[in-house]
DNA sequence: AGCACGCCGACT
DNA sequence: GTCGGCGTGCTC
């Protein structure tokens, strides 16, 4: 009797573990390891998902009474033998479920419902639903045998599509096929299919009706057949062709070493402009050109036409893109696209890293230093780890760039754990850095305007009279709008939240970040009834106001979360501004990345200082980075540009290293201070997140773990904590969090299960506990 | 999560 | 006497 090891999609602790059950004789043949599976489960069997991730062939607890597999969801394996594998190895760090790791590695549309289209050659096909149980199974050996192809089906229709082309069987039978003289349109059809070139012709590009072409069809001259076409073809088909440029020599040495070695993972650390992108793009030709494969991950926010167009430039078709703004169809279309190898070049945000690319010769991680390669919610995995993992797996290159790197990788750099390869020149020689000017706000506050100092303002004035673009970046990192009363200072706050609500112009509504609450603006002071209740949109919405109102001639695009709501957007506003519609970009972070307009020869960040008080030790190191990156969208042309930064902090050493624009010496300072203070990347660090509705239970829980906690780790351990989140209460839950700094503990990880078992006790039942191994964000 | 089993209160 | 309240515990 052959078992299958099934995990089912029931996330929870005591049910995350292997299930086995009896695989029926028709089905032993079929099943394979990471295939999905229908199971009867729990008293009452009602069907679950689950993945089968491994056999027995005979049962180990004879005691136990096995049930058997329901139904097969798959006629080939949806995950790999790797990512299974991958799976294993994250849960060491993620503390998730077995189930949450299988997940995210699969496309939304293969977790959801959905059905199978088994198509045979002769182009009939039949939905696999409707099947007989007997004839699921011969259909299923009829695709092994190449003699059915198979397609999946969203249940919902809108997540497929498709386009009818028509080809011509037999172009003899046409031409002899005799029709009337008088069937003029008919004879049109005939004449101009005769005359056609290409094998197949898309339906919709034929001038012809309907009730025409079915006259062709009916007499079996032509043949129609529906086509699924990927929703991101239209992208490839206006994008031109790119060659590789000419390497200089810094880039060829780098490109060099890349492709020479697999031994240890490259840090490639390279100024603004400095070319790093053809480095990647030569690189993975080269893999291409071997065979192999690629993976090429960007923020999320970087992941614009500008970026993607130039893969596509260059790689064509062989491209895949994976992003968030794709809806489920379109990211199961490209998932598809790559599992079936037609594209070798995986170009995506952080998901992107589980693509189910065989063969992977190269994998790069671009911006490395982005906090978004960390996943925020469960299962916490940082992309990076990932990547080393599947790079060890396929014996791939793994090349980190950034022109900032974090301290983590530049330290690892440093120690030799990763080979460092420096470029120090810009590509384009003509070029030179930006000059940048810090702005003292203490004693420049301009009479005219709260957030403009004169001279940034004579400075825009200037540039605007010679027909130049500027670029404004306002911070904001730790503030938002929010709508205060003039006369009493009362602030409308969150219900359940200890936060205040967040001004939407758009939608006219206050919102709570954190629990999705959403209110209307009171008219008039909730707490005095005062008419004095004053507020302004986002930050950028009120900076635009004041702009208009000291510089009406000045075309502004406003760029931030408001404007950028809708699809496209994003991309429709930069091209705006790439035309020279506006002369002024406003807009929050999303600027500042890899954005190249060429005649933008000014750069302003209007507050520089809201990212770097935060309660978060890598405070300076962002708003470093976030500065670097937005200087350097200044001047990347042949014109020179120019930088101001307004601050109220303008002896920070993070300000004071950008202006210098100088990452040797920013590492320096900042990797004292963590020594100093035992952060990474001297000591790594996990946080243990406590909720509870009862702030009394939160607190004394988050105790009894800390206390956990000492007693397995060592002295060198350092727990600090337990402490009140800074926001204390979201989601009408408290929140105390511990942090452990540590260097080698061997027993972290069983302790940190033996936390996460305390939850499973019954009058623990309201209490949350998260578990995140290196967080990103404290606030 | 679901679903059943199980052991106490107010009802035809 | 019984219907049903939801606390407790298990799911191949």
């Amino acid at each position: 009797m052959k078992i299958a090891k099934v995990i089912v999609d029931v996330p929870l602790m005591q049910t995350d573990k292997p299930f086995s059950y009896v695989i029926p004789s028709e089905m032993e043949e079929l099943i394979e390891r990471g295939m999905r599976v229908h199971v009867p489960f729990g008293s009452g069997n009602r069907l679950v998902q689950g993945i089968v991730i491994g056999f027995e062939d005979e049962e180990l607890e004879p005691s136990v009474n096995l049930k058997e597999v329901s139904e097969l969801l798959d006629v080939e394996p949806v995950l790999t033998d790797e990512q299974l594998w991958l799976a294993d190895e994250m849960r060491h760090s993620v503390f998730s479920y077995k189930i949450s790791c299988l997940k995210a590695m699969l496309p939304n549309l293969l977790n959801s419902n959905y059905d199978k289209l088994l198509k045979s050659t002769d182009g009939t096909s039949v939905k696999w639903s409707q099947l007989t149980e007997a004839e699921k199974i011969s259909s299923a050996k009829a695709v092994r045998l190449g003699q059915l192809s198979v397609e999946y089906l969203a249940k919902s229709k809108e997540n497929r599509k498709t386009e009818k082309f028509l080809s011509i069987p037999d172009i003899e039978k046409l031409a002899e096929f005799e029709i009337e003289k008088r069937a003029k349109k008919r004879l049109e059809l005939k004449y101009f299919l005769l005359r056609l070139q290409e094998e197949k012709i898309a339906v919709k590009s034929l001038n012809f009706s309907s009730q025409i072409i079915k006259f062709f069809v009916e007499h079996d001259l032509v043949k129609i057949e529906e086509v699924e076409i990927s929703r991101t073809k239209e992208k490839f088909e206006a994008v031109e062709n790119d060659s590789a440029k000419i390497l200089n020599f810094e880039q060829n040495a780098a490109y060099e070493k890349i492709i020479a070695s697999s031994d240890k993972p490259f840090l490639l650390e390279g100024i603004t402009g400095s070319g790093k992108t053809e480095v990647y793009l030569q690189t993975i030709d080269h893999f291409l050109k071997l065979g192999k494969t690629a993976i090429m991950l960007v923020p999320e926010i970087s992941l614009t036409p500008q970026i993607t167009n130039r893969f596509i430039a260059r790689f064509g078709d062989k491209v895949a893109i994976m992003h968030s703004g794709l809806s489920d169809g379109e990211k199961y279309d490209e998932w598809r696209k790559i599992k079936s190898g037609k594209a070798q070049v995986v170009v995506g945000a952080r998901s992107a890293i589980f693509a189910p690319v065989e063969n992977l010769g190269i994998i790069i991680i671009d911006e490395e230093h982005e906090t978004s390669y960390k996943q925020d919610s469960s299962p916490r995995y940082h992309a990076r780890d990932i990547a080393l993992l599947r790079a060890k797996w396929h014996g791939a290159r793994l090349v980190l760039g950034s022109a900032t790197p974090s301290l983590e990788t530049r330290a690892r750099a440093m120690r030799g754990v990763y080979e460092l390869l420096l470029l120090t020149k810009r590509a384009n020689e003509a070029a030179i850095l930006p000059e940048i000017k810090i702005i003292d706000m203490r004693s420049e506050i301009s009479d005219q305007s709260a957030n403009f100092s004169h001279s940034l303002l004579t400075k825009i004035k200037e540039k605007i009279d010679k027909d130049e673009q500027v670029i404004l970046m306002l911070n904001r990192r730790g503030y938002s709008s929010f709508v205060m009363c003039r006369e009493c200072g009362f602030v409308v706050d969150c219900p359940n939240c200890d936060i205040s609500l967040t001004l939407h112009m758009d939608t006219r509504t206050l919102n709570c970040h954190y629990c999705g609450h959403v209110e209307g603006i009171p008219q008039t002071c909730p707490n005095c009834h005062s008419r004095k209740i004053r507020y302004y949109g986002s930050g950028t919405q009120k900076v635009e106001e004041e702009l208009r109102e000291i510089m009406p001639e000045a075309r502004v695009l406003r760029m931030d979360v408001d404007t950028t709501r809708t699809k496209n957007a994003h991309e429709k506003i930069l091209e705006k501004f790439g035309n020279h519609e506006a002369d002024i970009l406003l807009g929050t972070q999303m600027i500042a990345k890899g954005l190249d307009f060429p005649n933008v020869t000014l750069v302003g960040v209007i507050n520089a200082d809201t990212g770097l008080n935060l309660p978060d030790f890598r405070a300076s190191e962002r708003s470093f980075e976030l500065l670097m990156q937005v200087a350097g969208r200044a001047g990347r042309a042949d014109k020179k540009g120019e930088v101001f930064i307004q601050t109220f902090n303008p002896h920070h050493y993070a300000i004071e290293m950008t202006k210098a624009q100088d990452y040797e010496k920013f590492y320096e300072m900042e990797m004292r201070f963590r020594r100093e203070l035992s952060y990474p990347p001297y000591y790594f660090t996990v946080q243990v997140l406590v909720s509870h509705q009862d702030e009394e239970v939160a607190i004394q829980k988050s105790y009894e773990i800390a206390q956990l906690l000492k007693q397995n780790l060592t002295e060198k351990a350092k727990i600090l904590g337990p402490t009140a989140r800074p926001i204390a209460r979201t989601h009408n839950l408290y929140h105390y969090q511990i942090l452990v700094k540590y260097r080698f503990e061997e027993e972290l990880e069983s302790a940190l299960n033996q936390v996460l078992e305390l939850t499973q006790l019954r009058d623990n039942k309201n209490l949350r506990v998260l578990i995140d191994s290196e967080p990103q964000n404290f606030v």
